[in-house]
DNA sequence: GTATAGAATTGACATTTATCAATTATGACT
DNA sequence: AGTCATAATTGATAAATGTCAATTCTATAC
């Protein structure tokens, strides 16, 4: 959405050079998100020495495709990407949206490769994490060891509550639970949990909820006059969170301090 | 189902004497399927070592409740479970069934606590592995390190499928599936794939498939009708799988080659 | 063997959500 | 700025599944 005047190319630009200059994690703007409080000056150094660090995506470009081998790990630095598997009839099913700070590729682990496609939503900007080396390194980080079974611990357990909403939940729930989770996972980024920008389209969200685009759009047209949320297309803000928890049928574990420290990256 | 006469009474007796045997890896019914090919023999004892066995569960005791502290991850050896979590409305929530050579409780590692309670659904043997030492030997052995990130993939895998599941499929569809997963997965482990027991009742088949029972027994019904499969209450017999798979809507990727050796253990 | 509680089935009806169709809005490209 | 393709919204209708209620079956206890 920022792309059509010469000032956006620059800031495009500078998100090239950022990955020109090849940052270390230490200095990385995502640095305290992005790695455990227990690993030390000596063991991140280590650690960033197999972080490889990738041309930004546009909008569109795939990460990895399905089936390819798998490799790496990788984490969100900017922008944002949905990952998807294809089905029999030739659809597509969204699988997840990736937020700034979040893994992608643990799923293709146990296969040697891509279960889903990844594609960015925005333009996005992406580590790289080689897993053999990854694998080695944490045999000698018993603690790197440990994030990394926590890690995908902490995705099974999330995948499980999805589960919960798409086998139980009605339509409005779904949504509510979607945005508040949403909400969620900026505030873990530091950055609003009330107002914010949806990258992925109506469509999508439908898709990863199980329900139709129109459905989805009639659920945001129903929140805005209740008085839940204000939406412009993308743009949303949340008016009623507490309400909209209600709605979600949201039990404690799911609310903002139990889910804190979430989705810490390796 | 079997317990009505003196001589299943026997049958159950020798379930616990098999308990009191304390029979080692290597001698364990399982043992093909419970040890990965790569752990050779000397390792193999060091596994053993940290392996406790636990007396036989009786139908409905619990392995763990929801909310209990994670020091241990466990393998079923015979019997079966259901996992499951509380919803806010005092409901519960199915979120796995658990058959002999499969694992329980990956998902509780992120948070150090059962997010799930393990309910026993028959009279049920469990192999107890305390996760500390299964840690610490992992250090040591980076096969069973990567075995270990291999299974919790392939969950993380296996709840996607099942989303894909819960979000897109008719009834019909989740029944197919669920029938044909059960299938597969007793047919990995040596039982027959086309006649077995569902341990399961009707209600747990339904809530964790994400319908009302109403529904699953009418589709048990109508799949009777059109001759898909012969059903008596628990005992299932599948008439027709290449229907049943189309009606499942499943992709080569869910077929019995292509997943032959999931859910091997640890 | 009989009684009883829970499980499973079946039918009638209500509700939710999907589908189809039409319209409007948005963003990208020239 | 204007055009076009796509996304989003809205309305009308249909289909799938849930809910309620009644009945039958099964397993267990007595």
């Amino acid at each position: 959405m920022q792309q059509k005047t010469l000032s956006s190319n620059l800031r495009n630009k500078k998100v090239v050079d950022l990955h020109a200059a090849k940052v270390a994690c230490k200095e990385c703007s995502l640095h305290q998100l992005c790695l455990p409080r227990s690993i030390n000056g000596s063991d991140l150094e280590k650690l960033d020495n197999i972080i490889e660090r990738k041309k930004p995506l546009k909008r569109n470009e795939h990460l990895f495709q399905v089936g390819s081998s798998f490799h790496s790990i990788y984490v969100v630095r900017s922008g944002s990407l949905k990952t998807y598997s294809p089905t029999v009839d030739g659809q597509e099913q969204v699988t997840g949206f990736h937020l700034p700070g979040e893994l992608l590729g643990l799923d293709a682990i146990g296969k040697g490769r891509h279960p889903c496609a990844a594609k960015a939503l925005e333009t996005t900007s992406v580590c790289e994490v080689p897993f053999e080396n990854l694998e080695g390194l944490s045999q000698e980080l018993p603690t790197l060891q440990y994030q990394l079974l926590r890690l995908m611990s902490k995705e099974i357990f999330d995948d499980q509550e999805l589960m919960l909403l798409l086998g139980k939940k009605t339509a409005e729930a779904r949504l509510s639970a979607f945005l508040l989770s949403i909400s969620l996972r900026f505030k873990q980024r530091g950055f609003s949990s009330i107002e914010f920008y949806l990258s992925m389209s109506r469509n999508d969200i439908a898709n990863y909820l199980g329900l139709a685009v129109e459905t989805v759009s009639r659920m945001f047209t129903r929140f805005q006059e209740d008085g839940l949320i204000e939406a412009e297309r993308k743009h949303i803000i949340l008016k009623d969170r507490e309400n909209m928890r209600q709605i979600a049928g949201m039990n404690e574990c799911c609310n903002e301090t139990s889910a804190k420290d979430s989705q810490q990256i390796i």
